[in-house]
DNA sequence: AGGTATTCACATGAAACTATTCTCTGAGTTAGG
DNA sequence: TAACTCAGAGAATAGTTTCATGTGAATACCTGT
């Protein structure tokens, strides 16, 4: 059969998803459960920017997928609207750090708050300090009150130091008229901890806490998304539950819960199946978890795929393996794809990074008189292993 | 036997280097008046 | 004379290299019994 039929009988067979979008991780629903007392809180110390007068910072801990952006983000939407109809001047900002490429080092972070405020800054190039000289003069055209989230800026900190934050936090200095208020979004628990004693006090003036969701909580989120995202009876009976639990295990991840059952609907949907079972939920998450660490390699650069198909070599033949080992196999490896030999230093750098990433898992372990070092293992299924060895072969033209 | 001291095989840190991409500046060139 | 071109200086960034220092515990080497 054609393609042309596939389409044609795709357009016939009815989807199960009412409203797809209501479980796209932008999504944000007209209400937010069990965070009353947080939004709440929220409202409080920023209400004060309603009335021209600079808010404290806020400091917003939480793991992830435990609904601070979500809550932050609600907030500032109607702060907005309201100060749009009182006619208050007040805007609001929100940068993720941790995209790469956009606001994942000082010049680009400034560089994307200026795009922000409506200007372009050119992605290289300038001095720093032009930039934000730049930044403040256009803060400073009129009286107003700027709330500026960052979310996930332990990300941001841990690349590049908090040298950062001092300076943001130390603009309210310089600025004549507008004043800025930072709200800061975290999902580790510790991080003020490694900041700057000056940072961190002035960062956390108010701190606020997002405990994770336990497991009914979240099915009522589900059913929630739910319901508007699935036309009704699509989900069979348990499957909302066992989705629930699903998540409720990884510390009560809501974000985690949500793709679990978009990517189960969907499944369901392309096997033509008129419900959502139980056992497309598990489907589901061996597939997440598949496509993730694939994405995840075949993103790497040359040289980390080098590495990782060296490990993967070895990993056939023995169960733990040592940085030493890794790196005689990654040298002939090298060797093979023409590309050149980094040194033993960079390669445990990479390993470090991909075991970060969660392809390997690494363990510094030490053998006594016979020195220390790395110990490497592989958890991947077999079936994995095969298919990423192979697409590597193709990327790096070995073997 | 019990207690130190060594030693291995890397780990971890800091700084400096390289290549790439990009802006800005000012000298030299061109074209028009 | 104004507009244009183009090379060179400077920046930011990613990815490395170089050099220096750190480290946990299995062994080697004592010591005194």
């Amino acid at each position: 059969m054609g393609v042309g039929d596939f389409f044609d009988s795709y357009l016939k067979s009815d989807s199960l998803f009412k409203e797809k979008q209501a479980l796209a991780s932008s999504y944000i629903p007209d209400q937010i459960l069990f965070r009353e007392e947080q939004l709440q809180e929220i409202a409080n110390i920023l209400a004060p920017a309603l009335r021209h007068e600079k808010p404290s910072n806020l400091f917003v801990y939480g793991k992830t997928g435990s609904g601070k952006t979500l809550s932050v983000k609600h907030i500032l939407a109607t702060m907005e609207t309201i100060a749009q109809k009182n006619s208050i001047s007040l805007r609001s900002i929100y940068v993720n750090c941790k995209l790469k490429k956009v606001a994942d080092t000082e010049y680009r972070l400034i560089a994307q708050l200026i795009k922000e405020l409506g200007q372009e800054i050119p992605p290289t190039g300038l001095p720093t300090d032009e930039v934000y000289n730049i930044f403040y003069r256009l803060l400073d055209t009129k009286k107003q009150i700027f709330l500026l989230v960052l979310d996930e800026v332990d990300q941001l900190t841990l690349k590049i130091g908090d040298e950062i934050l001092y300076n943001l936090t130390r603009i309210n200095v310089e600025l004549k008229q507008a004043q800025i208020c930072l709200i800061g979004i975290s999902n580790n628990l510790v991080f003020t901890e490694h900041l700057d004693p000056r940072v961190k006090s002035s960062l956390s003036e108010e701190e606020l806490i997002f405990p994770p969701y336990n497991a009914l909580q979240i099915q009522d989120i589900l059913r929630q998304r739910a319901t508007t995202a699935f036309y009704d009876n699509t989900l069979q009976p348990g499957v909302l539950e066992k989705c629930a639990a699903y998540a409720a295990r990884e510390h009560g991840d809501v974000r985690r819960a949500i793709d679990l059952l978009r990517v189960a609907g969907e499944i369901a949907e392309r096997n033509g199946q008129k419900k959502v079972e139980i056992a497309h939920l598990d489907e589901a998450e061996k597939k997440m978890e598949t496509d993730k660490i694939l994405n995840v390699s075949l993103n790497q650069p040359k040289q980390f795929q080098a590495v990782l198909y060296s490990i993967l070599l070895l990993a056939t033949q023995r169960r733990n393996l040592f940085t030493g080992e890794i790196y005689e196999v990654y040298k002939g490896v090298c060797k093979q794809s023409k590309s050149n030999v980094l040194t033993q230093r960079r390669i445990s750098d990479i390993l470090a990074e991909l075991d970060m990433l969660g392809i390997i898992n690494a363990k510094i372990i030490s053998k006594g008189r016979y020195g220390r070092t790395r110990e490497i293992t592989v958890t991947l299924e077999d079936l994995l292993v095969a298919k990423l060895r192979e697409l590597l072969e193709k990327s790096l033209r070995v073997e």
